[in-house]
DNA sequence: ATCCCGATTTTGATAAAGTCCAAATCTGGA
DNA sequence: TCCAGATTTGGACTTTATCAAAATCGGGAT
């Protein structure tokens, strides 16, 4: 993200203080969940609504500024990085998340064998394992549900 | 899913009705929600409490004799068809599911370029668009929350 | 066939993530 | 500078699911 400030003008939005410090946060801390980006927005705005933190993380997914991904146990996480369709590698017990290029060839990447009639707009890929510092950590299987973070990637 | 009795004592899980009837609802109704498959085991109980709906399926997941899945923007669903790594396409606009076979190759099906350490267990693939009666009713565009379903698959 | 312990079910409270609504404020063109 | 419309805010609310404690049930031992 080169300069928010244009980028948000070029797609016709208004520009606001919430907005440049939320595409900010986003920048700064790829996979960030709504609260993490709520806290690095607030480190340079003093102060933020967490509604208004909702408001324009769903106004710059809707424009494509920034891309949504929703993995199962995680509450929705974002990036700045759009426009390709890499995809992601998530760790089952912390949720740490890398990205990752394209499984298969070019951009359309996988198409289903039997679309069933359905018009496909999206292949998403979610690799799941465990990160190497929850291998360290002994971390053996997947909890039903996730285990704290027993590190963060700031 | 044959004989629902002896796949729980296979498990070495006590039966019970309610294990019974919501392994029924989840053979009868693929990719079914929690509701959906309470309202289904209902149908043959009686009653169910919500929580033992939420219990057993959790025990039957554990056990791996259903698998849960768990696209973004819906409540999980679950179904009965495991052992395979079979994929899912998903309709945008009213969540109906459904099963296709494996992207490429055989088991392992996907292998990540670059697995930043990370100790793999999964390829989940979801593909994304609109099943044919959404497209049929004209609805154009991805909704960034799921319009009520038009229409049921029971 | 009956008893009993531990597993299961139930009820009700609670949690996490995100949305809805109305009032107050701000942005940017005129 | 002013104003209309868009944005932000605060608070209530919704949905999905879990937690905890009490009541009940399943099935091996007697």
């Amino acid at each position: 993200m080169r300069d928010p400030e244009s980028t948000l003008r070029q797609h016709h939005l208004p520009v606001t203080a919430q907005r440049l410090a939320v595409l900010w946060a986003v920048s700064h801390h790829p996979h960030a969940t709504a609260d993490e980006i709520t806290v690095g927005a607030r480190a340079l705005l003093g102060t933020i609504s967490r509604q208004s933190v909702y408001n324009v993380l769903n106004v710059l997914t809707d424009k494509g500024i920034i891309r949504r991904i929703q993995p199962a146990d995680s509450p929705a996480r974002y990036e700045d990085r759009v426009g390709d369709n890499h995809h992601h590698l998530v760790c089952r017990a912390c949720g740490q998340t890398e990205d990752v290029c394209c499984a298969v060839g070019g951009a359309p990447c996988l198409e289903a064998h039997d679309d069933h009639g359905f018009k496909i707009d999206e292949a998403e890929v979610i690799y799941w394992g465990l990160c190497p510092s929850c291998q360290r950590a002994g971390v053996s299987a997947a909890p039903a549900r996730p285990l704290p973070p027993h590190h963060h990637h700031d």
